[in-house]
DNA sequence: GTACTTTTACTCGGATACCGTCTGTCCGAGTAATTATGG
DNA sequence: CCATAATTACTCGGACAGACGGTATCCGAGTAAAAGTAC
């Protein structure tokens, strides 16, 4: 029961794509390529995200990638959703329908109101941070010198 | 990211051994075909409840398992724990060392924080379940005529 | 110089392969109660 | 009747097969900007 890594890779797409200017898009690839990432593979992450209206896609030459929303309305639980889907960390088996023979229509799990209240408690952190607290949080930190560098990169690579 | 079945069965599992008397032991067999899982896996997932000091084992004829702890210091937690493990939900993949080229081993990922939280908060709602709280609930269901015939067939199971 | 065609650089979505993990099965070994055996 | 041996019914733990989902790769199709071409 790990999270997805495509997750984290996830956010920190959002988080890249905030840091363009107004109409300006990155194509998929230069993403991939400063994440780490496998390129095809990687575009199916960006293709969920779009689906989840949080970010847009620009095809053709001069094509690319950019924010949908506002940073600021952009969570991290919005892109957990968008790349590992609505189900819930807990599905009952019916288990306890099975121990005390009941018809598995029944609703009487013991665990599931336990397991929806803990997810709950999960979702409700995820919820409030947005990639904008979170480009906050990578201004204070103490890598100037390496900020300097990636936004110069990522101007280099921006296509407008 | 769901949940293993296995945890489900194991917590049930204990719930089972829960209603036994003093000194006495059910088979893993007859646990695991009541549960309605496959025999030989299912043991795997008892001993590693022996392994976390919830149940202990009795081997030879008219042996089995039975509860190591009260059912009041057993919680929902500690099965999950003892059957999927300490890791935790999430472990940073150092993409944000990736993206600003810093060395891996630097301690800068945005997300570890907000994570270790919201993992911190799911755990916290698994804590103050107990398998002694779940017979509570149990008990206030509607179903007393199956809840009955439950208990007589652990009784008729239940090796002295 | 304008209209049209070709090239180029992207996104899009399906099909498929790889690989680690969870699940399930099998087997031999250890253990202890019961039963059988021998005197 | 008692001591010992064999049987039985369990747990224990390793090895291994199957299923499934996340990851990764390839391919053809669509799209739009740029470049080339014809008149």
């Amino acid at each position: 029961m790990q999270m997805k890594t495509g997750v984290e890779q996830a956010v920190y797409a959002t988080f890249m794509l905030s840091f363009l200017p107004d109409k300006a898009v990155l194509p998929g690839e230069v993403i991939s390529q400063r994440i780490g990432a496998s390129p095809t593979y990687f575009q199916k992450l960006l293709r969920k995200l779009v689906s989840a209206d949080l970010i847009t896609s620009v095809a053709g030459v001069k094509g690319g990638f950019k924010l949908q929303r506002r940073p600021e309305q952009i969570s991290v639980y919005d892109i957990y959703i968008a790349i590992e889907g609505q189900q819930s960390l807990y599905t009952s088996n019916g288990i306890i329908q099975d121990m005390l023979h009941i018809s598995p229509t029944t609703q009487c799990c013991l665990l599931s109101d336990l397991m929806a209240e803990a997810e709950s408690a999960w979702i409700t952190v995820l919820k409030k941070e947005t990639i904008a607290s979170l480009v906050q949080k990578f201004h204070t930190a103490t890598y100037e010198q390496e900020i300097d560098s990636f936004h110069r990169w990522l101007e280099e690579k921006t296509v407008y």
